[in-house]
RNA sequence: CGCGGGGUGGAGCAGUCCGGUAGCUCGUCGGGCUCAUAACCCGAAGGUCGCAAGUUCAAAUCUUGCCCCCGCAACCA
């Protein structure tokens, strides 16, 4: 994420057979706080969408006694609504059924076939419905599905295949020449193993199903992977699109760790035999766990994103979710800890800061932001450059995906504002009219306040417009870091307006 | 021999790839301060890093063996 490449991020095309929750604002936040850093930084491009078809929405809608084009249109105002809801600033939205999406997804595979990367062979063998997966006799276990252990069903038919074992060998080598391919680690290793192991070609064609895209002058429709994975591509308009041209490859796939197998194995080979460079990389983060169990209906236990923006705020959510969840493992989920988070970094740190700065800026400057000056303490040295680095060090940890620790990095700053409070004494210096000390405190206040309006804008977008706006600011808040941050930015004389507080404590449930 | 994750002060976690004073947040205790949302600041106590052996000048980190916990697939992230 340097301030000259642009900067393309993914989440996965969510599949629609039912209502978000959680999990699915966890990863489209995450994209979220990386397009919006990006952008703060250069240029970036964010996409989302939604996975339509497959044998499990038309079993869906037929459930509901819907066709299936009708029953995903019904469900996507939900989606788009929650993400409404959660500031998240996509710039496109893809959906597996919109013709720019089934051309595309048509003539890659008619180029494939062209190639002889796909071909006609017929296929026999075994078909977990749930898991829209075909397995080998030998991989099952027990006769089941070995990842779900289902019952499997026995399939023959003629499919077209994709040659993924051709490009065998030239994926091992892609992960060796690019250890940051797929991350974290323990995904890296465990995609290598599979290709240690050998890739089998893939059946991307199925003549038992309807909903879905055509099969170009055959029987049958795609496989809902093959599909929904050339999104990536279709939404920038491939192969000639401007934005194909400027935006790919993609900067960072974020996918959930149980579809790392097809966005590191088959999606870059999909790419190669198209003439196409392979994502950069792809991060597979962990599951949302509530209090150490898995989410379910069952378990009465699912979490309503909705609710949860209600409570709290979705700000709050937004920074609870990329301050405490170890990003790349799972992460066990509680009320209790979002509470503390809210009451501790958000109450006390963070929003403490703002309202006692502007009370005191109200009282003794009526309000007004003093001349900057030099700390007497340091007299050869101002507040503001012991971080001068650190809009690098955030954009930096960021685009590594450390978001916790871009945050402990923002919080140095908290802490070192509410610090210079209790160290230089300002009811102190009012009192013994020290003037020029009072006035240099106050700006390092409220100077210090906009640098963090400005770096927590990406995480809590609408707090940090309400800091903004209580300092009175008149610039945009989304202006370019290296412009922006700059020691001494804010002019003096602004008018400040104290107004609500920012994160009112919360009590224990 | 199915696969994977984990076991670090009271709680939750980081650190482990690339060995070098065990770190963070919360909680507890003591002190300071009065601008502020019972908030802020300073200090302290508290850990044989699951067990054992090995390698090493040095192991939370590397090797081997063992014990224990959690998942195995969802409304799929």
């Amino acid at each position: 994420m340097t301030s000259s490449d642009p900067f393309y991020v993914t989440t996965p095309i969510y599949y629609i057979s039912g209502n978000p929750h959680i999990g699915h604002v966890y990863t489209t936040v995450v994209a979220d706080v990386l397009a919006r850093t990006a952008r703060a930084n250069g240029s970036a491009y964010f996409l989302t969408g939604t996975d339509e078809h497959g044998q499990k929405v038309a079993d869906a809608a037929a459930a509901a006694g819907k066709s299936p084009q009708q029953w995903c249109d019904d469900l996507i105002p939900r989606w788009q609504s929650l993400f409404a809801r959660y500031n998240v600033t996509y710039d496109d939205f893809i959906r597996t059924t919109e013709p720019r999406h089934t051309r595309v997804v048509q003539s890659v595979f008619e180029k494939l076939r062209e190639s002889g990367d796909v071909y006609l062979g017929k296929y026999e063998g075994w078909y977990c419905v749930p898991d829209e997966t075909f397995w080998l006799e030998s991989k099952l276990v027990d006769g089941k599905c070995p990842t779900c252990g289902r019952p499997v069903q026995w399939l023959s038919e003629d499919d077209w295949f994709f040659r993924l074992s051709k490009y065998n060998e030239r994926l091992k080598q892609y992960f060796l020449d690019h250890p940051q391919f797929v991350r974290p680690r323990a995904v890296y290793n465990e995609m290598m193993a599979l290709l240690d192991e050998g890739l089998d070609d893939l059946s991307i064609t199925r003549t038992n199903l309807e909903w879905g895209i055509p099969v170009p002058g055959g029987d049958g429709v795609i496989y809902v992977w093959f599909d929904a994975l050339i999104n990536y591509i279709s939404a920038l308009g491939w192969p000639d699109g401007e934005k194909f041209k400027a935006f790919w490859p993609a900067s960072v796939h974020l996918i959930g760790k149980e579809i790392a197998r097809f966005h590191t194995l088959i999606w870059p080979a999909i790419l190669w035999g198209i003439g196409e460079q392979a994502p950069e990389m792809v991060f597979a983060h962990g599951w949302i766990t509530v209090e150490g169990q898995k989410m379910g209906k069952s378990l009465g236990n699912v979490v309503d994103p909705f609710a949860l923006a209600e409570r709290f705020g979705s700000d709050a959510m937004r920074y609870f979710l990329l301050r405490e969840a170890p990003f790349g493992s799972d992460f066990s989920y509680s009320e209790e800890k979002i509470v503390q988070r809210y009451n501790s970094d958000l109450g006390n740190d963070l929003g403490n800061l703002l309202r006692r700065s502007l009370a005191m800026l109200e009282k003794y400057r009526e309000g007004l932001v003093p001349q900057p000056g030099f700390d007497e303490a340091q007299p050869d040295r101002s507040f503001g450059q012991q971080f001068d680095d650190l809009p690098k060090r955030v954009r930096t940890l960021i685009a590594d995906l450390q978001f916790r620790d871009a945050l402990e990095a923002i919080w140095e700053l908290v802490g070192a504002l509410n610090r210079a409070i209790d160290e230089r004494k300002p009811w102190v210096l009012f009192k013994e009219g020290r003037q020029a000390e009072l006035d240099a405190l106050l700006y390092d206040l409220c100077e210090g306040l906009r640098w963090l309006a400005i770096l927590l804008h990406p995480f809590m977008p609408e707090r940090s417009e309400i800091i903004w706006q209580q300092l009175g600011v008149a610039d945009s808040i989304e202006a370019q870091w290296e412009q922006a941050l700059q020691w001494g930015g804010l002019a003096p004389g602004t008018q400040t307006a104290p107004a609500e507080t920012l994160f009112p404590r919360i009590e224990a449930a």
